[in-house]
RNA sequence: GCUGACGUGGCUCAAUGGUAGAGCAAGUGAUUUGUAAUCACUAGGUUGGAGGUUCGAUUCCUCUCGUCAGCUCCA
């Protein structure tokens, strides 16, 4: 996201204006507002903008039409945006006889120079204030110059939002809006939003009957049998990759005793999100893993390692358990049980960079295939929350960074961001309503190695300690077909769609030619289906339409004289008949896909 | 976990205190069809669950479960 007060940018602006229309409308809601609503702070972001505040009841969307309306007042009016710094014991007073607390607390943290994060009023002898109209806030802008300028907006959605971000603070309601420079802008962005919502996965999870989810077990997807094939396949395709790239695959169970995480730091950390197991006693002594690096841990120490055995890399397509908060689970991004891609390698201090090279490697030979346009933020230690020795985290560091260069690898750098045990590397797709959803995560550990007392024989004789590298690549598979679902709005390419293509005659009289069509298919290992329904063929071709079926055969007399078909293509439409054989043959190339 | 909204046949949605409806899907029958919906009939709901207010609750209240938008969290 641009700096949000970079006075270039007019839109940022433009929103930011609009928020302080808004927080006004909203004061204009309540008997004595300008008291009774206590706003906090109300930045632009990416396309929109929000007000946090505190209302004396919750606010509705049912409420949107009467603040749209005294904001369209107050736009109409046309007041001049205009600034004043106010001594701080002035902003105080005047602040403080509006029991406006959170700013009261703004302008002290400004006075101490403590505020930078905000967009709020910074200046040398007081703070910023802007009005418009009948309305004043304490801000450092910038802003547009006239209210009229902020005419093309609407306002969204309404949620909960803690002050400052903690969530031992008080929740105040943020209402969302979205403010553009002209109607066309304005209604693009509605129609856009639209269409996104069109290809939500969860809409056409049932839809394309691929999954479903049950009140019965909440968080946790049931595969349809279409949607057991996308996942299958896609596991299969990405297990055959890391086979042939040095990975060994190894299989785990779900239960561990409390000791195994006690010694991976996971019982201190994460006991509150872990299903727990109880023994005979009722007490909660094993639970369900929540990852896989313990496991491989313990196959890793089985054996004295040599040098020579390194790295050694291992893959783990277990199925995981994870708690979480029940107002955190979405769909199939946020799940309690999900399978990852996860493997781990053991490898010499001096190997990190070369490793890193190969899951980069993969990485794009994986998300290559899918066209996923994706960012990457890279995690550094952070200074006061590190464990391990600053030398070998600097040059680890300097590494990654290299890599990320000589691959051609645009990153933002995310200073202060690693976890303690070591840096890491996040990769993040878009999802169809722009969130940015996380995917990839390649991270490295000096903790583990240590906790789990992890050796190895050097050529000199000596006992290493090894690194370890986690990388998951698709991450979690059932994150990543939401990902996919959303990213093909469900047409599938065609080695990746449940079913690949439906022969569908034109009358019962030429079911026996259609049949044959459909098992010559079905035995070169196409995914086919047989419509001979006695409907008519535009309501067969509507129905694998809105399937997203990727080819669409039309069998009549015309095909079963010639022994040809006669293809409808997903994309192309009708592209006419072919001979049978000409098109099993095509089938049988598009059907076939390796990462 | 927090704030708010929502929950009506498989799906999409009506019904604002007075006998729960429609379209699609499903089943049956008719139709035998040439590139995005053939016609008719039939069946399907103790309105997420529990409690309460009321002569009467899908509708109002409380609790609970789930879903959604965010926030916090995400090993």
């Amino acid at each position: 996201m641009p700096e949000p007060n970079q006075p270039e940018d007019y839109l940022q602006r433009l929103r930011h204006s609009t928020a302080h229309i808004m927080a006004y409308a909203v004061q204009q809601l309540f008997p004595d507002g300008e008291r009774t609503v206590k706003l906090a702070i109300g930045p632009p972001i990416e396309n929109e903008f929000y007000y946090d505040m505190e209302v004396p009841r919750p606010i509705t969307p049912e409420d949107f039409p009467e603040i749209e309306k005294h904001m369209k007042a107050m736009i109409r009016s046309n007041a001049p945006f205009e600034q004043e710094t106010w001594a701080y014991d002035d902003a105080r007073q005047w602040f403080g006889e509006r029991d406006q607390k959170f700013k009261l607390e703004l302008i002290d943290g400004i006075s101490d120079r403590e505020v930078s994060a905000t967009d709020e009023g910074v200046d040398e002898e007081g703070v910023s204030i802007y009005h418009n109209g009948d309305f004043t806030d304490l801000c450092k802008g910038p802003h547009v110059e006239k209210t009229s300028e902020c005419r093309y907006f609407k306002l969204l959605r309404v949620s909960g939002a803690y002050w400052r971000g903690d969530s031992n603070r008080e929740q105040l309601q943020r209402i969302y809006g979205t403010a553009w420079e002209t109607k066309a802008d304005l209604q693009a962005y509605l129609t856009q939003r639209e269409e996104a919502a069109k290809r939500d996965h969860r809409k056409l999870g049932r839809e394309l009957e691929l999954f479903q989810m049950h009140p019965e077990s909440p968080g946790s997807a049931f595969w349809l049998p279409k949607g057991a094939l996308i996942y299958n396949i896609l596991s299969e395709k990405v297990r055959k990759l890391y086979l042939t790239e040095g990975y060994q695959e190894v299989r785990t169970p779900l239960i561990y005793d409390s000791s195994l995480w006690e010694t991976s730091g996971h019982w201190e950390h994460f006991k509150d999100d872990m299903f727990l197991v109880e023994n005979e006693e009722g007490e909660a002594t094993s639970a369900l893993k929540p990852m896989n690096c313990p496991a491989h841990m313990l196959i890793y120490k089985s054996v004295r390692h040599s040098y020579r055995d390194l790295p050694y890399r291992i893959y783990d397509q277990g199925v995981l358990h994870r708690n979480e908060a029940t107002g955190t689970l979405t769909g199939l991004s946020r799940v309690r049980q999900l399978c990852q891609d996860d493997g781990h390698i053991f490898v010499e201090e001096k190997d990190i960079a070369n490793e890193y090279e190969r899951i980069l490697g993969l990485f794009q030979r994986i998300y290559g295939t899918f066209d996923l346009p994706f960012r990457c933020d890279f995690s550094t230690r952070n200074p006061e929350k590190f464990m391990g020795d600053i030398e070998v985290w600097n040059r680890a560091e300097t590494l990654l960074e290299d890599v990320l260069k000589n691959n051609q690898i645009e990153y933002s750098l995310d200073p202060g961001e690693a976890a303690f045990y070591g840096p890491k590397l996040d990769f993040q797709v878009r999802d169809s309503l722009n969130r940015d959803v996380q995917c990839a995560t390649v991270q490295l550990d000096f903790q583990l190695p240590e906790r789990f007392d992890l050796t190895y024989v050097a050529s000199d004789g000596s006992e290493k300690r090894p690194v370890v590298i986690h990388r998951a690549i698709c991450g979690s598979f059932e994150r990543f077909i939401a990902m996919l679902i959303e990213h093909y709005a469900g047409a599938f390419p065609t080695w990746l769609s449940p079913v690949q293509c439906v022969v569908m005659t034109i009358s019962q009289r030429f079911v026996d030619y259609g049949t044959e069509v459909e098992q010559l298919l079905a035995q070169k290992g196409c995914r086919v289906v047989l419509d001979n329904s006695d409907g008519k063929i535009g309501a067969k071709i509507r129905q694998a339409r809105l399937q997203r079926v990727p080819y669409m055969l039309i069998i009549g007399g015309r095909e079963q004289e010639s022994r040809t078909v006669s293809v409808r293509s997903r994309e192309e439409g009708n592209i006419g008949a072919m001979a049978l054989d000409t098109f099993v043959d095509k089938m049988v190339q598009e059907a076939d896909l390796d990462f």
